[in-house]
DNA sequence: CGATTCCCCTGATAGC
DNA sequence: TGCTATCAGGGGAATC
């Protein structure tokens, strides 16, 4: 599931190869993945655009083209971003294809179709819905201890139904979320509000961490994710509770537990982080 | 208004 | 062996 550190190395593995280059077409099989405006006019506004940089806000990869147009892209779960000749074989699920200027194409392929592209203005950047509302950076200097502590008061919910809300953090999933979780030994059950000060320290600290080391292992393959090459990432190899109910905690050797927390599965050390 | 539930979708896996 | 049921999950919409 591409979170922060994938779209990252995604973001990463792309800038290089598609900053300077035109999209002279796009090939669009599945309309419904093209969000805005309708697919005519999708294609039409973006051809002839050049790429002129790519960035990226919480788990939504940007595509800056000229004339002050922004391509936003949602991997969603099984969504896959890849940089190809257009002789390579053409992967099932391929829905979107953009025909850049030196020959090679920029293939969008997601297997469960949730995936989404949009096309906006830059200065309506902050009123594309999903991008308008999303909270604080957690790489950036704007997520702060403090920011977290305020936020973390007001909150009633359970840590981790907070952790995957995007509006109070942006980029993490479930895999990051329960990393995070086990790094700051806290249960994912703990209520936002009743944290101690060291704990949220702990927490505020696991969230950096596990972020910084996932894109250092270039993202999560837990399953689908490739970067824009279709390489997969490390950081499975590393992963602490993510994915490994019945095995032991790296930490303590105490068998992984699970349990669902708000709809999603939550992998976490009974031993480590205690609900109290 | 904030929190919760449902739904989209296909492939892998469990169960019979 | 082969079929069906269940699960996985990000985020938007609907609902409470």
């Amino acid at each position: 599931m591409p979170e922060l550190p994938e779209v990252e190395t995604v973001k990463r593995t792309l800038e290089l190869k598609l900053t300077g280059l035109t999209i002279d077409s796009v090939d669009i099989a599945m309309p419904k993945i093209i969000r805005e405006p309708s697919p005519q006019e999708f294609g039409a506004q973006i051809k002839g655009r050049k790429i002129t940089g790519l960035g990226r806000r919480g788990k939504y990869l940007l595509l800056y083209l000229s004339s002050d147009k922004v391509l936003i892209i949602h991997l969603r779960m099984t969504g896959r971003l890849i940089y190809a000749a257009p002789g390579e074989p053409l992967p099932r699920h391929t829905h979107v294809i953009f025909s850049l200027s030196n020959g090679n194409q920029l293939r969008f392929a997601d297997m469960r179709q949730f995936g989404r592209i949009q096309l906006a203005p830059k200065q309506a950047l902050n009123q594309v819905k999903g991008l308008k509302d999303l909270g604080p950076e957690p790489l950036e200097k704007d997520f702060t201890r403090n920011l977290l502590r305020r936020e973390l008061k007001r909150k009633r919910v359970r840590l981790k139904t907070l952790l995957l809300d995007q509006t109070f953090i942006a980029g993490l999933g479930n895999i990051y979320a329960d990393e995070a979780l086990h790094r700051a030994r806290l249960h994912p059950m703990r209520i936002a509000n009743s944290l101690s000060p060291r704990e949220i320290a702990n927490l505020y600290h696991s969230i950096i961490e596990v972020l910084r080391e996932g894109i250092q292992n270039r993202g999560t393959s837990f399953r689908d994710y490739v970067d824009g090459d279709g390489r997969k990432g490390n950081y499975q190899k590393l992963l602490r509770v993510y994915n490994r109910e019945g095995l032991p905690c790296p930490h303590c050797g105490t068998t992984i537990a699970r349990m669902k927390v708000s709809g999603r599965s939550s992998y976490f050390c009974p031993a480590c982080q205690r609900k109290q």
